[in-house]
DNA sequence: TTGTACGCGTTATCAC
DNA sequence: GTGATAACGCGTACAA
């Protein structure tokens, strides 16, 4: 493999100037550049990223700590940063919270946080760690992505805030204005109910109609089409049948559709169903998902945009936008 | 930031003792660990990778060429490979051809190839230029994922071969065998019709039955349900419906028949609809898909596996399987 | 078993 | 506009 010395050898100028010629061509003489040119070509020479990077103390790469990809919302998130880093030469290395059973701290552990560029995370669970973290490596860049309002003060981090419960305030508005009031809820147990702001709002609009809820179905298991599938068995166990049910997320909102397909109870007629997220196969599912749309590609730009920003300029004091929500009304509650 | 420096002051000894504690602890006398320990400890001390990587010229970081992971199929092999990845310590970059328009060679050209570990490529319609880019490259492993059985005999490169056109040929022979005969096809123009191991194999076995495909779709797009939905569309237009539509991929097949739902047109009754890959979705779906699985977490795995040895141990030869596919019955066809 | 000295390939600085 | 020189932090041969 040839390295710069090399090229500078062959083109009869020194290191230095083949080195500016690779940061600032402009800073080079024409003729210069045409014979260093030629050499990198005849050498075929590549610069050696690791000897870059020591020099420059930058890897131009960005760590994503995000949820299961499996799940096609945190795919989007995971695929839309990564293709806003491309365009702006960054590359991402995915760590998923999966990979070490949900630990959030076990994978802050393990990641070369020295390493990074910046790091964006994407993990609406555990937000107290997160900043945590990002409190403990005030030399990195954060840019945090958040589903309730938080608000901080660390010169080094961003906050973005979509606002879920909102969304499923909405949501629950729209099932009770059907004339439903046997409401089951179906999520996951990532944290304590009363600490969950999607539950925790579907509880207070419950409640301020006068509603109890038919049942509440939250597994400690992943966000999976099974794990809706599943959850629905348990609420068909129950002597009287929900009139509605609302998922707080797609994914398993199918794995619900599918096990009221399989019991051929009828949506929705029988039951109504509904979603959150709007992943593509919401719409494309049959009967189509009712959902609560989050701009998450929107979301994702602008998570990684603020990254940049911090990476590349600096500290600038930038207007973040909240992100509301909208419902997406399809077939499986009309 | 601390470097090895400072711990090996702080603990009272050379640098170099620190180094060989961290790669190799027990080359180091039991009372000296415990004082790098905690000096390590005390200066919160994280080996400086940059530092390392030029050093040994290893990055431990594979690339991962790839198609769009917003398809299932394609967000399989990723993760997959990436969770085998992080259990022996390699991170995992992904590019994606969707990035670049679908241009392999514009691809190749742009990544840092001397900077990684090792390279696998998952790009099943265009062998050729993958090969080439192997050879141009001989002292970087590869594995290359194939869809036809290609051999080499180039030391750094391992292929791995699914035999995909058996699959189709299968799932042709079972449609048939349903006496269905007005078969449609749908797929993407990747390439050249009598390029495409699936479509070739598809239009050689209809012959074996003196059959004609009844239309046949493949528009020059992504893989995704919407082109699915709109090859359909194309299909309804012709005079006469078709009994059957083979689509060569579920993500497609899943947009076939939202669109059949919405001409209210039933499946299975008036038309079959098979799908290939067996994603998640295809069992969750309503009416579920028969597809044909193949075994793509085993293929992801024996990928890595196979560069991970290169990587680690230099060359071994080593029994490589043909991966079968076979046929799952569900639903849309039955 | 431990310490000293050097080199990995690049870029920033500063004379010229 | 160009070139010599130092420095980034770690691993390792070699000497002790």
């Amino acid at each position: 493999m040839a390295v710069i010395k090399d090229v500078a050898k062959l083109a009869g100028v020194s290191p230095s100037t083949v080195s500016k010629y690779l940061n600032n061509p402009q800073s080079v003489l024409a003729k210069n550049c045409e014979k260093i040119e030629m050499a990198i070509k005849e050498l075929n020479y590549r610069p050696n990223l690791f000897a870059r990077q020591l020099r420059v103390q930058d890897s131009h790469t960005i760590a994503l700590i995000a949820q299961e990809i499996m799940n096609p919302f945190h795919a989007t998130i995971y695929n839309t940063i990564r293709k806003a880093a491309i365009k702006k030469n960054y590359s991402v290395i995915l760590y998923s919270i999966s990979d070490v059973g949900g630990e959030l701290s076990t994978l802050l552990d393990s990641i070369p946080r020295n390493y990074f560029s910046g790091i964006i995370v994407c993990y609406f669970h555990d937000m107290d760690k997160s900043l945590e973290f990002a409190l403990a490596n005030k030399d990195i860049p954060f840019t945090i992505m958040s589903n309730i309002p938080y608000t901080n003060n660390l010169e080094n981090v961003r906050l973005l805030y979509g606002d879920f419960a909102h969304g499923i305030e909405m949501i629950t508005e729209f099932i009770i204005g059907k004339g439903r009031k046997k409401i089951a809820y179906v999520g996951c147990m990532t944290r304590q109910p009363d600490q969950e702001p999607k539950f925790t709002s579907f509880m207070r609009t419950m409640g301020r109609h006068n509603l109890k809820p038919h049942s509440v179905v939250r597994l400690q298991k992943e966000y999976r089409a099974e794990t809706g599938y599943e959850s629905l068995k348990i609420i068909l166990e129950k002597e009287e049948r929900p009139d509605a049910i609302l998922v707080d997320n797609d994914i398993m909102a199918i794995g619900v559709l599918r096990g009221l397909a399989d019991h051929k109870i009828k949506v929705p007629d029988e039951i109504i169903v509904t979603g959150f997220d709007d992943i593509t196969m919401a719409s494309f599912y049959s009967p189509a998902l009712t959902t609560v749309r989050v701009p998450i590609e929107a979301m994702s730009i602008k998570a990684f945009d603020l990254l940049y920003e911090m990476m590349e300029k600096g500290n600038i004091a930038t207007e973040i936008p909240v992100f509301v929500p909208e419902i997406v009304v399809r077939e499986t509650t009309s």
